[in-house]
DNA sequence: AATACCGTCACGATGCGTTATGGTGG
DNA sequence: GCCACCATAACGCATCGTGACGGTAT
């Protein structure tokens, strides 16, 4: 995970950014569900540095791996629910090794 | 893992099992490397059980989940590494099972 | 003769963005 | 008046598949 800026960037900016157009950008957010940056009062779109995140996900998934959109916001959603899963699996690992770390300790004590 | 007849199928067997058009298997052979069915000496397509399968996981990759061709085609492949990988830590594992009960083996008989 | 296969090519549907137009706010 | 933003709609290109045609083998 990497540092996150607190600011908000417009449309404009996430596009030099990642070097998407903002046609583009906007044609998104039309598709997907999980790109929807706030916007104030005037109904101009303010991106959060998370908003800009996902956007380089749903690139990779499209440009680099050529995925469908419906196809890339649905790995998305399942990569998560995954991040999730891993999660568990390394608890339960953690645990395992501290268990086994005093057996260890149990064992040298013993010599 | 299900029971594989020694069969051979023709397209038109083909299409009719999986509901789908000839054209459109002709048309995937085209654009899969993965789906290369032997013909025999009068140039005749014969599909063996395996190829159905594969046909089978790229129909529901592209029709179901919605993936291009390419991308549905880099999955399964990802999907078959992905298959020997886990036989991989699951022997690791096994490994570390039979270590473990030869320490248990060890401190029962030290009791 | 009828059927099942072959390759090829033209056509059409859909997906994905881009561009053009006209408008608002600073 | 310029610049960055807005929405909308027309357009264009690529992907994907279908249908039709003429041909061969049983």
């Amino acid at each position: 995970m990497q540092e996150l800026d607190k600011k908000f960037y417009k449309i404009g900016d996430v596009a030099q950014i990642l070097g998407i157009p903002m046609s583009t950008l906007r044609y998104w957010e039309t598709q997907f569900t999980i790109i929807k940056p706030r916007r104030n009062a005037k109904n101009i779109r303010f991106y959060t540095p998370n908003d800009i995140e996902t956007i380089r996900k749903v690139y990779y998934l499209v440009k680099e791996k050529g995925l469908k959109l419906d196809a890339a916001q649905e790995q998305i959603r399942a990569n998560r629910d995954g991040v999730d899963k891993r999660f568990e699996v390394i608890d339960k690992l953690k645990t395992i090794k501290s268990d086994l770390q005093s057996l260890q300790q149990a064992l040298t004590s013993l010599k």
